[in-house]
DNA sequence: ACCAGATTGTTTGGTGCCGAATAGTAGTGT
DNA sequence: ACACTACTATTCGGCACCAAACAATCTGGT
């Protein structure tokens, strides 16, 4: 049963049809367009939110903050444990863990048993920075958010994680 | 009714409780958390999926490609108008553009009314892409949605685009 | 006619980002 | 002991990205 549509809802939705029209003859599934390209809009949207309104006054990152986050939940953690849970690859976070060491929120230290290998740590002034940081993060979430009830937040991450789902699978093949 | 969880939902689920424990006491709102971390992680993995199985192959960015798609749908723009309808910056734009127009899938014509303003078209050749291009990249977001019925698939698009108003209202002020 | 302010696209400086190439290290088989 | 392979982090080149500064142009008020 669709609800009433609000203002910004009718552009998207008319976009959606343009769509359609001009791509008319090349048999797009447009339902499964219009989800996947409201996620992009959305996270686009919500991340640059954040970068303005909180990291900006931190001097942080998206990615600087993302690892600093990695690091304050799951403790310390080893190179490439650390780029596939913040989503970067090894060579970008070659670049960002020199920015974060350069401003003291984090440090490297060589694994003894494998030289190889480099531990990250999150210093007491990273600390300070997350916990600083989060709950201004969290309160974003919270407010963009906002127009879902429990039940619908609980929904759209569950939807969201089965899509998450199949496009690991498609990259494992 | 919370349905049975697969592998992937399992770690994700529990990541989320780690972070309740490990951030306790700082009475942050980890239903909200998990929707927008949702829309983050699914939104960089399928750009990223996209990327390597589609854009890789024509020597596209997701930018450039964002920005064709715009031009195909729209028709001719002007710069600014394709940098907003695109979520990206004024400065970002002129770069891509040089890539573009250095390719031939893209041309600037200045608008003589007002020689401030320059207008963005489509080559035959950029259009010849999109077209080739749009089905593939449209294949991707029919299987990553694939495990999602016609209804949850609308119920997707229509609850990030209830996220998607809320960040619009809160960049406003 | 003129000036002050707004608007538009570009340039600049610094970071992020990826993939490929590289150097160093570890493990495995012979 | 040796070679071969696999793995780890870094470096490098090229594009993307933003914000801020900039030059060119337009607009409105006087």
């Amino acid at each position: 049963m669709p609800r009433a549509f609000a203002a910004g809802d009718e552009e998207l939705v008319e976009a959606e049809r343009l769509i359609g029209a001009q791509m008319a003859g090349l048999d797009l599934d447009l339902l499964s367009m219009a989800a996947v390209s409201n996620i992009f809009r959305t996270a686009t949207a919500v991340r640059k939110h954040m970068e303005r309104a909180v990291l900006k006054s931190h001097s942080l990152s998206w990615s600087a903050f993302v690892i600093l986050f990695v690091l304050r939940i799951w403790g310390k953690q080893e190179s490439r444990v650390l780029a596939a849970e913040a989503g970067v690859s090894g060579g970008t976070l070659t670049g960002v863990l020199d920015t974060l060491e350069r401003k003291g929120l984090a440090s490297r230290h060589p694994v003894t048993s494998d030289r190889r290998r480099v531990e990250v740590v999150l210093t007491n002034a990273g600390t300070r920075v997350v916990n600083e940081v989060m709950p201004a993060i969290n309160s974003v979430e919270s407010r963009v958010t906002g127009g879902l009830d429990e039940d619908e937040k609980e929904m759209l991450a569950r939807l969201l994680r089965k899509v998450l789902r199949s496009v690991e699978e498609l990259d494992e093949r």
